[in-house]
RNA sequence: GUGGCUAUAGUGUAGUGGUUAGCACAACAGACUGUGGCUCUGUUUGUACGGGUUCGAAUCCCGUUAGCCACCCCA
């Protein structure tokens, strides 16, 4: 038997239904907020990842699914969904007719890590990337925006964690001085073995290692804020000032870095209970720099992800999620073939009239077919059969108040239509 | 990617080398035959996969696969 690619799985109809509620829900909030839905392709050049999530990253190292097709074009199933978002905007001039504007994207993503609990090797993600603009009540409208979809969804505990990188001058300032602060032989020994490799490629990242040591010898040697251009500063104060005209609660951590090379200034991620180590539910930031390097006009932007996947785990470990079945309208029994024709082209009628309604598909016994009508929780049973077919009229039985009333076959969908109003 | 733990009907589980692998729920069928839920009766379905040890393996060993936990990383 064949079964599904290690790290990925099937969301059946049973959690289908909360996916879609969420995912509707979402729309209806982003709506509100000006967000348009953007849908790119899942396949892209590799080369879009590599520059915009960055070489030395992780994620670009060794968990993109990339391959080589037969045009042999070097292609990657997208990790993120900012690169693409950006690349569709510049392709396509969008900036040319407007210059400001707001996505949002919905859709799976793909990385190749070793599977856990809330870590899926193609997850769900929804997005949002607001392009041109620079204003920092943008970075709190977005920050605004991700809290009101977990609320929406009914997460109740989590936490917002906000820091600021500075601008690309103030992060290459940054670890020029954590490269010479730990230059000398005596303090690199204090770091740990993955500490030592980050100093070389990547030293921001010696931030938000999770070894105490490191914590503490890092923490000794600087903090951020100290390292900010005055723009970056001004820009930083300004966000936190709209953030407490929102009313947002958050938590200044001076030691997140995000994983992704193009961020910029602002940085936040939102960690929710009951996920393990797996709690980063969502996260994103500002990237001021992205949409020139990828050779479109200088321009600032925001935008955040939120694993799908992982709010589903965290509302189901807060017991918040139920899944109300959509009950059938109605039901059609039927005894004999020829009542089961009428019954089918019956059915026809009532779903041109949108009217939900069902029919057994193998032959079961009456008995059967009304335990299926009520398992599918139908309001109403139509039961037809040889009695039924010579009177030219059908039983129509209410499955709450086990009424039953005879119908003529002419006025089905009317009666029907007036007992379910 | 590194280390560890786990794998028994659809689901949750019992079974620590010895008969036909047990239980609950679910599913299906039926209870004077054309009517659902409750009750009762019956039925179906399982040792992840591949090797090995042994007279004998769900049980011990090895490999594979998958999941989980931590690391790593991230949503």
């Amino acid at each position: 038997m064949i079964k599904a690619i290690r790290g990925t799985k099937d969301i059946l109809p049973d959690e289908s239904r909360r996916w879609q509620k969420i995912e509707d829900e979402s729309r209806g909030i982003l709506n509100t907020f000006g967000y348009n839905e953007i849908r790119t392709p899942l396949i892209e050049e590799t080369g879009l990842f590599v520059k915009t999530v960055g070489e030395d990253t992780d994620i670009v190292k060794k968990e993109m699914f990339s391959f080589v097709d037969r045009g042999q074009r070097d292609i990657s199933l997208r990790p993120e969904g900012t690169a693409a978002i950006v690349r569709a905007y510049l392709e396509n001039n969008l900036y040319k007719a407007q210059t400001f504007q707001k996505f949002f994207y919905i859709g799976p993503m793909f990385r190749a890590e070793r599977p856990q609990a809330g870590r899926l090797r193609q997850f769900h993600q929804i997005g949002i990337e607001a392009i041109g603009s620079n204003h920092p009540a943008l970075d709190a409208e977005v920050i605004n925006i991700l809290i009101k979809l977990l609320e929406a969804a009914g997460l109740k505990n989590y936490q917002l964690k906000l820091n600021n990188l500075g601008c690309r001058e103030d992060r290459k300032l940054l670890s020029k001085i954590l490269k010479e602060a730990f230059s000398k032989r005596p303090t690199v020994r204090l770091l740990c073995d993955d500490c030592k490799r980050r100093l070389k490629a990547n030293p921001l990242r010696m931030l938000d290692c999770k070894n105490e040591n490191c914590k503490r010898v890092v923490k000794g040697h600087f903090k951020t804020a100290e390292y900010l251009c005055k723009d970056c500063k001004e820009h930083f104060d300004e966000v936190i000032r709209f953030l407490n005209l929102l009313k947002i609660p958050y938590l200044a951590d001076p030691y997140i870095v995000r994983g992704l090379d193009y961020y910029t200034r602002t940085v936040f991620e939102v960690t929710a209970q009951n996920l393990g180590a797996q709690n980063a539910i969502g996260a994103g930031g500002r990237y001021d720099n992205l949409i020139s390097d990828m050779g479109g006009p200088k321009l600032g932007a925001c935008g955040f992800a939120l694993g799908l996947d992982r709010m589903m785990l965290a509302l189901t470990a807060n017991e918040n999620s139920m899944s109300e079945k959509n009950g059938l309208a109605l039901f059609i029994a039927t005894i004999g073939k020829t009542a089961y024709d009428k019954a089918f082209s019956l059915l026809n009628e009532l779903r041109n009239d949108k009217i939900s309604c069902d029919i057994d598909y193998e032959n079961k016994s009456l008995k059967s077919q009304m335990r299926a009508a009520d398992k599918m929780e139908a309001r109403l049973v139509l039961i037809i059969g040889d009695d039924e077919i010579k009177r030219q009229e059908a039983v129509l039985r209410d499955m709450k108040t086990k009424e039953q009333t005879n119908v003529k076959f002419t006025g089905i969908v009317d009666m029907v239509k007036a007992k379910l109003e």
